[in-house]
RNA sequence: GCGGAAGUGGUGAAAUGGCAAACACACUAGCCUUAGGAGCUAGCGCCCAAAAGGCUUAGGGGUUCAAGUCCCCUCUUCCGCACCA
């Protein structure tokens, strides 16, 4: 056709106008106040990182948040739609070392430049409830989140083993260590210090953590399981055993209680207290403990903890059964962890593997004492695991089950004081304190005369001192600052000393989804009635590598928030989705593989829409997802080919004005069907598969349709009214997925409004419904053949069709026909002997 | 070791237990042309010269009239956890 090659597609033309309408207009993507009739809906991506460049895997991210947004619109919701920065945090201050920039500069030129690169995307967030976790009127509300976690013991000092990252120069916390190594520098080793730090007692709410997780249906399972482990409950006992000529005792705890009976020796881990106090008079020992502690180090820096040789030395020590007052050897073992459980076990080498590669080693005793339940059953050889067993050699408890055991030897622990049932918990408390600038000033005074003094509420913010020097290492940099750390103190008005760390960025993101409802207020963190409406979040998109971090911070949070009578939900989203990651030959993209592949630079040569529709294109959105820039190139000529269908039948389509298509027979018929079944197979998609590959290959499937008719639309054989439904039915399920070519065909087409706000098509259901069918016959489950018949033929005329088939009838010459079974509208099979 | 997800053309992938490979990319041949990162037509899983036909969803068993899909075993890849007592 001549004539088409005087329509082009030029996104570069196309994009930037609707960018500056769209800029012009902050009602457009604004959410109603949230006494809004219409039912509403939060839609969320995580926030990102202001690092200066957004990367493909941010595209993915908010491309799929995006046109989830778009449809609830169009659905009618009340969408809720916004964007902030998590501004705070290393990087900054990095670059300032670098740069000589003061990392606010550099944060908030970042978001400049970023929330530049969100709007050239078409990204339709709500700017008028951005938040900026570095700015002070977002993290007075973190200091203010700290002392009321602080007037309730869940914020707390103490002195402990921390992780500390040379590199950050700071301290991590433990969900913030990978394999001994640091989550922001893969080669770096993480090291042990003893530090004074500040903790938030996510313990406090393990069990509830733990429960909820079960009620978070709309979560993946991955996400689910990967906390549950992380949280890692453990159901046991604690048993105290008392250390022969000495005063001190030992708990060790246990799942297997029942076979104490079978314990030969006790293990203590190499930091453990009574292994201080009995090396302080050893020198021997002391050496001893020293290279087992310089070996499990080593092990640490290798990445194979795991691995190591389980050794140990004996102490010369006893330690006393007290069920039984049975004297064992006091052991230090390497492999037992100080801060798990008691940091010390009883070993019981007949019935756990671990123990009995041990004790075979130093040829320590090993004892039956569980039994098979089955009497005649042959004796299982050593280690014998099971928990199904009866109990042997175990005096007065012999004959119990191991159930009933572990009851009965609790019960007697208890009553005689020297145990009970515990539980333990692999999570470990929060530690926030970070040795940092860049962050939220923890809101405490150190007085020589009150101690910890919290900052009154009316002192709040604790402002980030602006003038600094960062440039020296070593220590927090704030305490480098003398207007910043000399203080007066709140009770006495003597001199006292502002604390100088700051906390963790993980605080920031932990409530931010809720500063959006109410960002603005400057009274409290949100007016609880904004939560109450927009709580929880309907569906939360982001990034799998969050699952333990964020996941669980947010989590715990919410839960003080809601006991502090802020809110009224247990968790923060209803639904999560973890999209893949983008990768490119093979690998996730990143500067040293040297695969990244720039928006900016897909956009300025394919467009927005291409780049944001191929990321939804290429891969459910679920999956890790390969960025091919041949594919990009396919769906920018896909969305030329639409441009130009639609601009050369528009002026047709107009001239229909609203009125609507009549019995419509023939191709009209054909094409109306064709639309009909992509618009109940695209909403299908949005309500719950969220295969968007799908969706976009089904209307390529219908343009493809449309198109092939040309000649017929050309000569005017398809009426006005069916092009026109033909066309802007098109271009609204554009919308979701295409926002700039939507409103630019929209327009076209003689739209009313905003094309995001106009309402989804609903499909037809008489349109969807075909006149015949093609049902394929099988024989003996092959396919034979395929019959057309009536979309509404009954069992017996399908048969007969299939019967009657010449390919069928001579493949069954002659033989039997058993058994013939029909489904109505999928399938023919024939058993034939 | 434990737990989870996955394995389908040259590539990305599609398929409520019912015609495997839709939709694209790449490739091949052709057309068109004010030559463009354009458009159009056709072909494109494997075997066979072609047709007819046969084979095909990591491998092996099973359930079923019917299996990529459900069950069992094995292998491979990715992810998470891991001396957890």
């Amino acid at each position: 056709m001549a004539e088409d090659k005087e329509i082009r597609y030029d996104p570069s033309v196309i994009e930037p106008k609707w960018q500056q309408r769209w800029a012009a207009d902050p009602t457009l993507y604004a959410a109603d106040a949230f006494d809004s009739g219409r039912p509403k809906y939060y839609v969320l991506e995580m926030l990102p990182y202001p690092s200066g460049q957004l990367h493909m895997g941010h595209v993915r991210n908010y491309a799929i948040g995006d046109a989830l947004a778009r449809h609830m619109w169009m659905r009618g919701y009340n969408v809720l739609h916004p964007m902030g920065w998590d501004a705070f945090g290393l990087p900054a201050e990095n670059a300032a070392l670098k740069n000589n920039t003061p990392p606010r500069q550099w944060t908030l030129s970042n978001i400049a430049g970023m929330k530049r690169q969100f709007e050239r995307l078409g990204m339709g967030f709500d700017w008028s409830r951005e938040v900026t976790t570095c700015l002070p009127d977002y993290y007075r509300w973190n200091q203010w989140f700290f002392l009321r976690m602080y007037e309730r013991g869940l914020a707390y000092r103490k002195k402990s083993k921390v992780n500390w990252c040379p590199d950050c120069a700071t301290v991590l916390a433990n969900e913030q260590v990978i394999d001994g190594r640091c989550w922001r520098h893969e080669d770096t080793i993480v090291e042990q210090r003893d530090l004074v730090q500040w903790f938030l007692r996510i313990t406090a709410y393990a069990q509830e953590l733990l429960d909820g997780l079960d009620k978070l249906d709309g979560w993946p399972e991955k996400v689910r399981t990967m906390q549950r482990n992380w949280i890692g409950r453990s159901e046991g006992t604690e048993v105290e055993f008392g250390v022969e000529n000495r005063s001190e005792k030992v708990r060790v705890f246990t799942t297997r209680v029942d076979t104490i009976f079978g314990a030969t020796s006790v293990q203590l881990a190499p930091e453990h207290p009574l292994v201080t106090a009995l090396a302080a008079a050893d020198a021997g020992l002391k050496k001893q403990v020293n290279e087992l502690l310089e070996e499990q180090k080593k092990a640490r820096e290798a990445g194979d903890v795991g691995a190591i040789d389980k050794h140990g030395v004996p102490t010369g020590h006893f330690a006393i059964n007290p069920f039984n007052g049975e004297r064992v050897p006091i052991w230090v073992a390497n492999y037992v962890l100080l801060d798990y459980g008691t940091g010390a076990i009883m070993s019981v080498p007949g019935h756990d593997a671990r123990d009995f590669e041990f004790a075979t080693k130093y040829a320590i005793p090993v004892r039956r004492v569980i039994a098979p339940a089955d009497s005649n059953a042959e004796e299982p050889e050593l280690p014998y695991l099971s928990e199904d067993g009866v109990l042997v050699n175990s005096g007065e408890f012999s004959g119990l089950s191991c159930e009933a055991a572990q009851k009965q030897l609790r019960e007697v622990a208890a009553r005689q004081g020297f145990g009970e049932a515990t539980i333990t918990f692999r999570l470990k408390d929060w530690g926030v304190s970070r040795q940092r600038y860049w962050g939220t000033p923890i809101p405490m005074i150190h007085c020589e005369r009150d101690g910890i003094v919290p900052v009154p509420d009316d002192q709040l913010p604790v402002l980030l001192p602006e003038q600094i020097d960062i440039t020296q290492q070593g220590g927090s940099p704030l305490g480098r600052v003398p207007e910043f750390v000399n203080v007066t103190c709140p009770k006495c008005g003597g001199p006292a000393r502002r604390e100088t760390d700051t906390m963790d960025t993980f605080v920031d993101s932990s409530w931010y989804f809720y500063r959006y409802t109410d960002a603005k207020n400057s009274a409290e963190p949100f007016a609880p009635a904004a939560a109450q409406y927009w709580f929880p979040i309907d569906q939360y998109i982001g990034g799998v590598e969050h699952a333990i971090l964020h996941l669980i911070y947010s989590r715990f949070w919410t839960k003080v928030m809601r006991d502090l009578g802020l809110i009224t939900n247990d968790e923060p989203a209803r639904r999560l989705f973890t999209q893949g990651m983008v990768i490119k030959d093979g690998a996730k993209m990143s500067k040293s593989k040297g695969n990244v592949v720039s928006p900016d630079e897909m956009v300025s040569r394919f467009g927005a829409d291409a780049a944001r529709m191929y990321a939804l294109f290429a891969a459910p959105p679920d999956r890790d997802l390969d960025w091919q820039e041949d594919g990009v190139a396919g769906v920018s000529r896909f969305l030329g080919r639409v441009y130009r269908l639609v601009v050369k039948y528009a002026s047709v389509a107009r001239s229909a004005g609203e009125q609507a298509a009549e019995s419509p027979a023939g191709t009209s018929l054909k094409l109306l069907r064709k639309l009909h079944q992509t618009i109940a197979k695209i909403t299908l998609d949005f309500e719950g598969r969220w295969h968007f590959n799908t969706s976009v290959a089904a209307i390529m499937e219908l343009v493809n349709e449309i198109q092939a008719v040309d000649a017929q639309l050309a000569s005017g054989e398809i009426p006005a009214p069916v092009v026109h439904e033909l066309l802007r039915t098109l271009v609204l399920m554009m919308a979701p997925f295409a926002p700039y070519l939507a409103a630019e065909l929209w327009d076209e087409l003689g739209g009313e409004g905003a094309v995001f706000r106009a309402p989804w098509p609903p499909s037809n259901p008489e349109l969807t419904r075909e006149d015949e069918l093609e049902v394929p016959v099988q024989i003996n489950g092959k396919l034979v053949s395929v019959v057309r018949v009536p979309s509404d033929a009954g069992p017996d005329a399908i048969q007969a069709a299939a019967l009657a088939d010449p390919k069928v009838k001579s493949r069954i010459e002659g033989k039997t026909v058993v058994k013939i079974i029909v489904v109505p509208r999928k399938t023919v099979n024939l058993v034939v002997k």
